[in-house]
RNA sequence: GCACCCGUAGCUCAGUUGGAUAGAGCGUCGGCCUCCGAAGCCGAAGGUCAGAGGUUCGAGUCCUCUCGGGUGCGCCA
């Protein structure tokens, strides 16, 4: 039990006071009741709506009620003064006592210090990445990474048990490319005399993937296979037997190598996830017949021709009957097809499958972050899930913007045969991982971000990377001027000196941190915590900024000892409260700045 | 053509899921270093929340329409 939500403890003492003045009202009638710092902070250090929500019910007049409420507010131990304003709010100023009693708090709690219990321990499957298993991931995928993967912190943080995990794509038509272009390099690894193009007119479709990554997976193959996988030519001295007789050992040891590489530029950016989830092994296990007959059996499933989109019918449009989904009674436009018109499954279908042992795994909430570009695939998913679930399991899609990279005031092209293809790798070693995972979670996720190299590694105010950074450094310099007092001898510190408005300012900042947590879980966005972090980045400094002008609002003072222990407690919170919003985030905090 | 996302200060973006007089950074202008770290801080100017209706005690937020930008639209994943 961690929870220490003032506004959640005194919205509860509200509901219950707000029940004394109206008993005859039911319970539901409260649920609308909210308690929030205002906007204006000359208001008071709290604000709830409580009258106006249930006037209505309660048949009174907003201000009257509000007057009574505020005056039963009043007579509680926390609060100083409780008034009512406007249509029917009620200002709270709590006591100062109050406030400082929660430093204690988060000093003992210290980075759990905001865990709540909003998911209330339901288990929730974050499904995030899934990059194509064909090669080293870029940054296109590293947004998605790192959104998935803070979200995935925060609800975990928020209450929910959390469960990370990658859908590996490894059955498609890219990963059979995949599977020539592998085998092309292993045929140079043999030696062979035949050119790029030559090989690549043997291949069904061309030739993709000719990045340089895989010619250590050709030279592995010849390694662990010999020349046993290829054929002795006369003109070439080696060259390609029938694909039927290599392919699959290929694609899967080629896969294999991929995921190896991207699990080590996941490693890179500090994402861990807990499952590997594989396609082709779903598809093996028959899970996409086991999903077909579920759907059919709630007659969900019928042969049919779907209508051309609308406006723009393609060239080679025309009629062919499909087995179809009934989508559009889950709020979907149109119907859905699982089969091809040669009767091979669609991705939607093997998706459908993965979904189903989502669900069989039993969790209770499905979360996806897909790139924008899928956007068009969400309102389908979730026709299918609650189907598959009959209604009783949401699927939530975060959807995150295209990042556009920028380099010396110029855009970053990303082509591979311009040879600017930006891995991940690249940018994390040019920039630092910390800056990666910061900058892509110091904007929403839906919200088209561009990404300048030289800022995100520029030391200024403008870059809330260092801001933030910064101002965990110098608490850690000012505790171990102070020579490291351990946290459970602050705890005991008396805080009456803290009277200073900019000292309370900050703390009312840090006891907003679990409502932080609750509603950025509820939102699933991650990017509020990197604004709080900057918010509460910002009162410390201003607090810091006083001592320059004001000696005696320095945190150490030699001639104050009492006085120097309750602010380097309010300190050492701070310092606390950093570190847990930067471990959601998967930054580093760091002890000075170099 | 249809669907989804978006439109907030000159620029980049927040806006507590319907709350009070819409905020922050950058940029501009004016101040502040004998100092526990000035890589910073304080102050000022800057707005028809794209536009028009509607819902209600209350709308940047919800609904409808219009304008403008992005994404997607059977046999790709």
């Amino acid at each position: 039990m961690t929870d220490h939500d003032i506004f959640a403890a005194l919205r509860a003492r509200t509901v219950a006071l707000l029940a004394e003045l109206l008993p005859d009202l039911p319970g539901e009638a409260f649920a609308r009741v909210q308690m929030e710092p205002p906007r204006d902070p000359s208001h008071g250090d709290m604000a709830t709506n409580a009258a106006l929500v249930v006037a209505k019910q309660a048949r009174q007049a907003p201000p009257r009620l509000a007057a009574a409420l505020a005056e039963r507010l009043a007579a509680l131990p926390e609060v100083e003064s409780a008034t009512p304003a406007g249509p029917g709010f009620v200002n709270l100023r709590l006591r100062d006592a109050f406030l400082l009693a929660q430093v204690p708090v988060i000093l003992a709690e210290g980075e759990r210090y905001g865990d709540g219990q909003a998911g209330a321990g339901r288990r929730v499957d974050v499904e995030y990445v899934s990059a194509n298993p064909t090669g080293p991931m870029h940054v296109g995928h590293c947004r998605g990474a790192v959104v998935g993967d803070a979200l995935a912190n925060l609800l975990a943080k928020a209450g929910w048990a959390v469960t990370k995990e990658y859908y590996v794509n490894d059955a498609g038509a890219q990963v059979q490319a995949l599977g020539y272009a592998a085998y092309w390099r292993y045929l140079q690894a043999l030696g062979t005399s035949m050119g790029e193009e030559a090989f690549a007119a043997q291949v069904p479709g061309g030739l993709q993937y000719r990045g340089e990554y895989l010619i250590p997976v050709g030279e592995a193959l010849r390694q662990r296979f010999g020349d046993s996988l290829a054929r002795r030519d006369e003109v070439h001295g080696f060259a390609m037997r029938p694909p039927a007789e290599w392919l699959g050992t290929v694609r899967e040891f080629a896969v294999g190598r991929m995921m190896e590489m991207i699990r080590e530029d996941l490693a890179a950016l500090g994402v861990f996830q807990d499952v590997f989830v594989s396609e082709a092994e779903l598809v093996r296990a028959g899970k996409l017949e086991q999903a077909e007959a579920l759907l059919a059996d709630r007659g969900l499933i019928y042969r049919g021709v779907l209508e051309p989109p609308k406006g723009k019918t393609p060239e080679d449009w025309e009629p062919r009957e499909q087995t179809l989904f009934r989508a559009s009674q889950f709020g979907d436009e149109v119907d859905r097809p699982l089969r091809k018109s040669d009767g091979s499954g669609t991705y939607f279908a093997n998706d459908i499958a993965n979904h189903l042992h989502k669900i069989e795994r039993g969790f209770a909430e499905l979360v996806h972050v897909w790139g924008a570009d899928h956007g068009g695939y969400v309102k389908r998913m979730q026709a299918a899930v609650a189907a598959l679930s009959g209604g009783t399991v949401p699927l939530d899609v975060v959807l995150t913007q295209i990042v556009h990279v920028v380099k010396d005031g110029q855009p970053v092209r990303m082509s591979k045969r311009a040879g600017t293809y930006v891995t991940l790798r690249d940018l994390i070693d040019e920039v630092g991982r910390d800056a990666v995972r910061f900058t892509m979670l110091a904007r929403k996720a839906d919200a088209q971000m561009e990404f300048d190299l030289d800022k995100v590694v520029e030391q200024s105010r403008d870059n809330p990377v260092f801001y933030v950074q910064y101002a965990h450094a110098r608490i850690r310099s000012v505790l171990r001027q102070a020579g490291d007092p351990p946290a459970g001898d602050l705890t005991l510190a008396p805080l009456g000196s803290l009277t200073e408005p900019a000292e309370l300012a900050l703390l009312r900042r840090l006891t907003t941190w679990p409502r932080i947590v609750e509603a950025a879980a509820l939102a699933r966005e991650p990017h509020r915590i990197a604004f709080f972090l900057h918010d509460l980045a910002s009162d410390f400094h201003v607090l810091w900024n006083k001592g320059r002008d004001d000696a005696t609002l320095r945190f150490i003072r030699a001639d104050e000892p009492e006085a120097t222990r309750a602010r380097l407690a309010l300190v050492a919170a701070t310092g606390t409260v950093i570190r847990s919003g930067l471990a959601v985030m998967g930054v580093t905090p760091v002890e000075e700045m170099r």
